[in-house]
DNA sequence: TAAAAATACTCCATAGGTATTTTAT
DNA sequence: ATAAAATACCTATGGAGTATTTTTA
């Protein structure tokens, strides 16, 4: 048995005519005859009566159309899902992302797909620093990454999402909440929360230089994994924070967030295995260059806070 | 797209290689590529990785594999379904029966029905006349009877289950109730209940030419079209009535039954469209003739309550 | 280098076409 | 008498076979 049964069966069943079935199906009537004949030849038994007045279903071709016409549309619903699965337009998305971009462009980006790409599963997974999910784009463990560049593992591609700058995070009662203009060198003394120092936090890592850089000496660290809880930690009073700019999304109470003067910026970007062949993360990667490009400034606005 | 590539297809998904899947199929390994490879081109995505020493699925091909292996199945059951129906396994069977036929001829041939043949499904409407029966036949509202011959119309076909005297339904404080051995001249002067006259009942005939053999006349009679209705009415204590032996199973409180010499006997009988291509109706015939036949002594019994 | 899939080609089974016959109303 | 399905016969597409090449781990 062949679809072509199926689907010659089906057709002489709707038209309850050979002639008119044949023409519908674009071939002529006798092969369709000889098919319909070897099907029921298959199938052991008559599935349709003919005179030369009239073709009827027999009690066996009314339950064998059913099936048919079920198993024709079965087919089609799976031919519809493997192609929305290789033009990308449905799959599932394994989705990394740093704590500090939990607060803007992660939901901005999950706006997008939900608007552009309904039919994408998301899979998100706990927050992850850059270097966590650099290894797990490598190893198949994720497919994109919102992360903070340079990425360091070969074979992975990024693009930069925004570029923003760090702001400080003080309790509502700090004296450099009500101060003018604020710059680097106002840390000196503070206590600072940090991300954990070596090559973990990209952020962390910026923190640093800027500091080093103008040779400015706070009074001590409290190193801090999460971006929430450090958040936390500055409304308790327990210290002050840079963080990035999207940060400020995240509103506490008892927590002011302030320009800073040479605080530096940190880029934002979307990471994923440049041989990556799934067509989910092309179809991904594509939309959000529609729709988050130059080309759409309102929207770009939304991501690219500031531009260095 | 043909069924052939669906099962090319899962078997390769199933023994991820080309080589020992073509084995499973009895065919060479490079048709099997090539079928495979048409698939996909028409599907316009790959639905397998292949290196010389690994074939995977993609992503697409994981959810065409369900839905292949889904609609081979269905096809299977279709297929499954179309024997059953064209065996006469299962199908529909719309049964006619006369009220006397009820109690004991009805229920008994259920009862072989749900043993031998489950998936088939009777349906029944009310109770009809032997002529009613007749006409719902030969217009094929009903695939087969049980009504008391003889057929007046042409074209069916009957099979005689049970001959069974005409017994003496009394109300149980009657005269006749207690009396020794009956005849029909012990019902002169009583009032008898009958079916309605004409050539509608069967019964109401053979009660109507004993009476009149041996020249017995009854006080009068009422004409009550109904079994049930009639047994009511002798409980109630209106009349006598004189119904077939198996309606003995009808026990009502106030009812004697009682035999009588001389009233003769009525056969129950099953009745189909002789030229009735339904293999249900076969099917359904040949199993009464095996469980009721003469080779089955036992089950003949139930039904044969009394060969003439 | 060895195992396995892809490619090249050949063949024939059969789907589909045309012409005609049969059949039922 | 006629409309329509079945049959007879022919053609050619393409599925499957054998031999060989390409690929990658």
């Amino acid at each position: 048995m062949e679809l072509r049964h199926l689907k010659y069966f089906v057709a002489v069943a709707e038209h309850r005519h050979f002639g008119r079935a044949a023409e519908h199906l674009h071939i002529s009537q006798p092969p369709l005859s000889q098919q319909v004949r070897q099907l029921e030849r298959e199938l052991g038994t008559e599935l349709l009566s003919r005179t030369t007045r009239r073709v009827d279903l027999t009690e066996a071709g009314r339950a064998f159309y059913t099936d048919a016409v079920a198993i024709l549309a079965d087919l089609d619903a799976a031919r519809a899902r493997v192609r929305a699965l290789a033009q990308g337009w449905s799959g599932l998305l394994r989705v990394g992302f740093t704590g500090s971009a939990s607060y803007r462009q992660l939901p901005q980006v999950a706006r997008l797909k939900q608007t552009y790409l309904p039919d994408v599963e998301l899979q998100m997974s706990s927050e992850m620093l850059t270097p966590t999910q650099e290894r797990a784009l490598v190893e198949q463990r994720l497919d994109v990454g919102l992360l903070r560049p340079p990425v360091q593992m070969p074979g992975l591609t990024t693009r930069t999402l925004a570029v923003e700058p760090l702001v400080l995070a003080v309790p509502a009662g700090h004296r450099l909440a009500g101060a003018a203009a604020l710059g680097i060198a106002d840390l000196a003394g503070e206590v600072l929360l940090t991300y954990p120092g070596g090559a973990g936090s990209v952020v962390g890592g910026a923190v640093e230089s800027a500091l080093r850089q103008t040779g400015t000496r706070v009074a001590r660290t409290h190193e801090v994994e999460q971006t929430s809880s450090m958040v936390a930690l500055v409304a308790a009073g327990l210290g002050v924070a840079l963080v990035p700019d999207s940060v400020r999304a995240l509103t506490l109470e008892g927590v002011r967030y302030r320009e800073i003067a040479g605080a530096g910026t940190v880029e934002l970007a979307l990471a994923w295995r440049e041989d990556d062949a799934s067509p989910v993360v092309a179809r991904f990667v594509r939309m959000l260059g529609d729709h988050l490009g130059p080309s759409r400034p309102k929207e770009a606005d939304a991501l690219t806070t500031a531009v260095a």
